[in-house]
DNA sequence: GAAGATTGACTTCTCAATCTTT
DNA sequence: AAAGATTGAGAAGTCAATCTTC
């Protein structure tokens, strides 16, 4: 699955700081949608013989950049990865023939990763198996909320959290 | 990190099925924010010396479960994990002396993971640092949108999906 | 034979150390 | 010295095979 991540869960008060269950729970849900979907769909991609989410989030991100292209170090910002980590997916999907990498000619310090044609073959292979699974296990039972689960999700991703702690 | 877990990310048409921009972006924003959140916690309580989230999702259900135990079995249902990956787990956390496991007598077969005195010590010193993260991280900026969020997403983790396929 | 737990082999991610370029 | 990429060693997860008990 997913390092995903990876967890569902359940939690606790135990005499510490309170809150309060209801509240609790929002928390609690958000933790087993993603597990579900993400375990959902990544089951769906394997049955179909195609490769993992992880690859998904390399490729799409290439595809967009102009030049198809993406410093190895901005790729492992945008996905959830350590730079070691990108560079060790970035040798799987390579040998795969989806990607390429290029020095960068400004910065000989640098390496691009490009996105080959079959890499392109690829993205459109896996949408139809990601896209079904977002619209049905996830957007479907949603259903009007979508703008409110939205707004609200965005706040909680874009919050800088630097002014805590 | 998470098992998790774990990615972000961004999403494509690229000639497949058609879903509104809009409704897309309520998706990637569930993603970031688990990932921001969960990122987050799991650094804290590194920075304070203690165990992963995936401790306290195996700590927190044998706590609340009748006489402090459950099987294995069951416990690997609970938390998103498999069976084999939750024996190793337990190889580690009882290690650690937080759980220790025991015989069932009703089943030779199964084996009942307790936690430990210092299994609950450890809750309650992991409780605060993941409180705090839940509070300031997710429930802050979601507002008053709290219940909506919670119903939509609790319809999303509940969906049995044997209807699709 | 099937279920519960475990082990072995393999995959994937992370941290620390290394090499090259700035 | 710091930044970008890589490599080695170790941590943690999965699948397949095994062992015991039902």
């Amino acid at each position: 699955m997913h390092l995903l991540s990876l967890h569902l869960l359940v939690m606790a008060r135990l005499g510490g700081p309170r809150i309060e269950e209801s509240r609790l729970a929002s928390w609690r849900a958000l933790l087993n949608a993603h597990a579900r979907v993400i375990q959902r769909v990544e089951r769906d991609l394997q049955a179909e013989g195609l490769p993992p989410l992880s690859w998904y989030d390399v490729l799409w991100p290439l595809y967009r950049a102009p030049g198809r292209r993406l410093r190895i170090s901005e790729l492992a910002d945008q996905v959830v990865l350590s730079r070691t980590g990108m560079v060790r997916l970035l040798d799987r999907i390579e040998a795969a023939g989806l990607v390429r990498r290029e020095p960068v000619p400004e910065d000989r310090r640098g390496t691009y990763a490009v996105v080959t044609g079959d890499g392109v073959e690829m993205l459109r292979k896996m949408w139809p198996v990601y896209a079904r699974g977002i619209d049905a296990l996830f957007l479907a039972p949603v259903g009007d909320d979508v703008a409110v689960v939205r707004d609200a999700l965005e706040r909680v991703a874009k919050r800088d959290g630097s002014s805590e702690d």
